[in-house]
DNA sequence: CGTTAGGTGACCCACGGCTA
DNA sequence: TAGCCGTGGGTCACCTAACG
């Protein structure tokens, strides 16, 4: 397998990358880099794993994953041919440490140290930095940098953003770990709605059951079991609101057996029922 | 020799298929 | 719908092997 370390590279005119992906440009493994990414969702939807975090994007939603911290974006198939998104990458060093010690960058410095769970932002704030980044794409350099400047501002002050990973989920360069937490975080996002044993993904790492279960909650925090299943009810989150298909079908399309047991799933990942999930989200969305 | 990674066996508990 | 029971997952204690 490939290193899963990104270097990002830049033109000679800029110290940080803004760049637009299309299709399946936009499909990537698990990875990390030492740069902060604001990512922007122009037009998909699909899964992403950020730290510890499993979740659902959909176009218009914007993230921030702090350094080193791994992430991986899952686009639906529907969308290899229209789908696009932009980001944009910076070492925190472009704003050199004087300006970060400044009193009037104190709230940029905190957002800086949040990213390093992962943020999503919400609201006006992630509809503002929709419209920021989206300049930033045809700016002159220095205005881009004075658009990322005026982004950083804006988010840090709005507050309107969520924590996805747990504290602490910051991967080491050159950490051996990364590879095996790929490989099983891959295969997961592959498989989710098949049958998946612990004796499989053990044997993926060469390792017994016991001894993968020990190592998968050394390194994540919590069980395979506990993974899996926010990568199902994730997924019949998505399927919920597309409306396409009703809660039995969903439930064995995600990889249940049991109805009951994946409404009760259901409910102790998301606090709601999958009905009213929907209902809340249609109300929310109408 | 201490530390760390990983294996073995045992135990408990939840899931899920089956049956009445 | 409830109860039974086999299966599988999580964890613990203890062990071995490798390594510095």
């Amino acid at each position: 397998m490939k290193p899963v370390l990104r270097q990002v590279t830049h033109s000679p005119e800029h110290s940080f990358a803004v760049r637009k992906d299309t299709g399946g440009d936009m499909q990537n493994t698990w990875h990390y880099h030492a740069e902060i990414e604001f990512l922007y969702i122009r037009h998909s939807a699909g899964t992403w794993l950020i730290g510890d975090h499993i979740g659902h994007f959909q176009s218009g939603d914007v993230v921030i994953t702090g350094a080193n911290l791994p992430h991986c974006f899952r686009h639906e198939t529907t969308y290899m041919d229209s789908g696009e998104t932009i980001c944009v990458k910076f070492l925190p060093e472009i704003l050199g440490d004087h300006f970060l010690q400044l009193p009037e960058a104190k709230s940029i410095r905190a957002l800086l140290g949040k990213a390093s769970t992962g943020l999503q932002l919400m609201g006006k704030t992630k509809e503002m930095a929709a419209a920021l980044i989206e300049a930033m794409l045809m700016d002159t350099p220095g205005k881009k940098l004075v658009h990322l400047l005026l982004l950083l501002q804006e988010v840090s002050e709005s507050r309107d953003y969520v924590p996805l990973s747990s504290k602490g989920f910051i991967q080491s360069p050159g950490n051996s770990d990364e590879e095996r937490i790929r490989t099983i975080f891959e295969y997961t996002m592959k498989h989710y709605h098949e049958r998946i044993s612990l004796d499989t993904v053990a044997s993926l790492l060469n390792m017994t059951r016991p001894s993968f279960c020990r190592y998968f909650k050394s390194k994540t925090k919590k069980t395979y079991v506990e993974f899996l299943m926010e990568v199902r009810i994730g997924y019949a989150c998505k399927l919920l609101v597309e409306d396409e298909k009703n809660v039995a079908e969903i439930g064995y399309e995600c990889g249940y057996n049991n109805i009951s047991h994946f409404n009760h799933q259901f409910k102790s990942i998301t606090g709601k029922r999958p009905l009213e999930y929907k209902r809340d989200y249609l109300e929310q969305h109408s």
